[in-house]
RNA sequence: GCGGUCGUGGCGAAGGGGUUAACGCAUCGGACUGUGACUCCGACAUGCGCGGGUUCAAAUCCCGUCGAUCGCCCCA
């Protein structure tokens, strides 16, 4: 084989795209219910809205970007995450002087130079919305109560969510402070890779699978909520029972990107995706807007890994109506009929019907095969006598009756 | 970026130094001079991811490389 698809990237061909249409067409008519309008942004963006928006300190950032140099000799990066481009994109387009929040929701790809392993590709698709403008917590309960409503909208089982707030700025800092002093002693008994997420990201450590019994007494980010935040996280959790959303607490819950503030929450899955539980996940992002260069902004948004969607979907059976059968399948006898042949599919497929031939040279019973499995209602037949008579032969393939009509009476004997 | 496993026709899959590279599915042709089932017959890999090497001889052994897959870090 000379060429081969880039690693962690994906044909989608027909048969699984029908699939991907289905989940699409359930985005967009759950987007429309909820009041989010669509947004398209590049694909790549200015590397700096990256390292900015999403932190330095990020493994995104520091070491999963697709970036290049343009002719130009600028800095640009594949977009590893849809967030940044879209509140790049309020901003710019001065969204912000619109009377009500802004609530966007996107479809696309992302890229992310990783390893690749189950549920998890360079090239991935999300499926996000973001809501800018409000602080209210109601937002945050609407923003999470659709992501689940997303998932039983295309029939996924096994579904929930997990919440936690990570506080705003001063909380978060003093935490940090109450958190490191419970790890330091205990540095150089944990696992190496603890040692390392001390230093980037100490609330990572507590997950650690290696040293977790050791961590039953770490302190809980929700014992140091200030009052600000706490009243914050409480109204969401009202919110949310309001709308009979079921959700669990996890005080240990973080989130990779640097953005987040007070609310984060993250979907996961029963059944799992080999190690991966993780489906979608989001969070409120209040100095987001203003790190990009807007005005003093709050925002909150999620985003849903497809490709694990698709998985899931697969792995649970799930009955998805992707059948397109054929309307009509032309078979053509003889050189004379071929003509004729092309002329009728032509008129049926402007008068909307669906209609196929053979382009094969094929006999007549691999034709009739052709259209048993294109699952044609109709075939239609004909040769040479037919044509003198001015006739065709039309076979129903569910009752196997055939009748002949006047050829310029095809269109309706179809119906 | 690091580790395990694996790359044989359109698909599934046997073969682990000398075979004509099994078999199944699908496809195409024929038995049935113009009809989708079944049955039977026939065709269908000058080549075993790619590149080197060892050998009289390599799909089979060795090295490299590229993919796939699973896991780690991290995440959707």
């Amino acid at each position: 084989m000379d060429f081969q698809k880039p690693k962690g990237t994906l044909d989608f061909l027909p048969g699984t795209v029908e699939k991907w249409q289905y989940v699409e067409r359930k985005a967009h008519d759950l987007a429309r219910r909820f009041n989010y309008r669509e947004v398209r942004t590049p694909i790549f963006e200015y590397t700096q809205l990256f390292q900015r928006g999403v932190g330095e300190t990020t493994d995104i950032v520091q070491k999963e970007m697709f970036s290049f140099q343009d002719m130009g000799g600028r800095n640009m990066t594949l977009r590893p995450e849809g967030t940044a481009g879209v509140v790049r994109a309020y901003v710019e387009n001065k969204l912000f002087g619109e009377p009500d929040v802004s609530k966007l929701f996107y479809i696309g790809p992302m890229f992310r130079q990783e390893r690749p392993q189950a549920g998890r590709y360079r090239q991935f698709h999300q499926f996000g919305i973001e809501a800018i403008g409000s602080v209210e917590p109601a937002i945050d309960a609407e923003v999470i109560a659709f992501g689940l409503q997303f998932f039983e909208d295309i029939g996924l089982k096994g579904t929930s969510v997990e919440i936690n707030s990570v506080g705003n700025t001063a909380s978060r800092e003093a935490y940090n402070e109450r958190l490191l002093a419970f790890l330091n002693p205990m540095r150089d008994s944990l696992c190496k890779d603890c040692q390392n997420r001390i230093d980037r990201n100490p609330l990572r450590v507590l997950d650690c699978k290696v040293d977790h019994d050791k961590f039953a007494d770490a302190p809980s980010i929700l014992d140091s909520l200030d009052e600000e935040s706490l009243t914050h996280f409480e109204a969401v959790q009202r919110n949310l029972t309001a709308m009979g959303v079921a959700y669990t607490i996890n005080p240990r819950l973080v989130r990779g990107l640097d953005y987040y503030t007070l609310t984060a929450f993250e979907f996961k899955t029963q059944s799992g995706i080999g190690a991966i539980d993780t489906i979608g996940g989001g969070g409120r992002y209040n100095k987001l807007v203003a790190e990009v260069g807007g005005p003093d902004q709050p925002g909150i948004g999620m985003a849903i890994g497809m490709e694990r969607l698709q998985l899931l979907l697969a792995d649970q059976q799930t009955e998805i109506d992707d059948k397109r059968p054929l309307d009509v399948y032309l078979i053509a006898l003889g050189e004379k009929a071929s003509a004729e042949i092309t002329k009728q599919l032509h008129a049926l497929r402007k008068l909307g019907f669906s209609a196929e031939r053979d382009y094969l040279d094929r006999k007549m019973k691999a034709q009739m095969k052709s259209a048993d499995r294109l699952e044609a209602r109709y075939t239609v037949i004909l040769g040479d006598d037919e044509l003198e008579r001015g006739e065709i032969a039309v076979k129903s393939m569910e009752t196997r009756e055939q009748v002949t009509v006047k050829l310029e009476d095809l269109a309706s004997a179809l119906k």
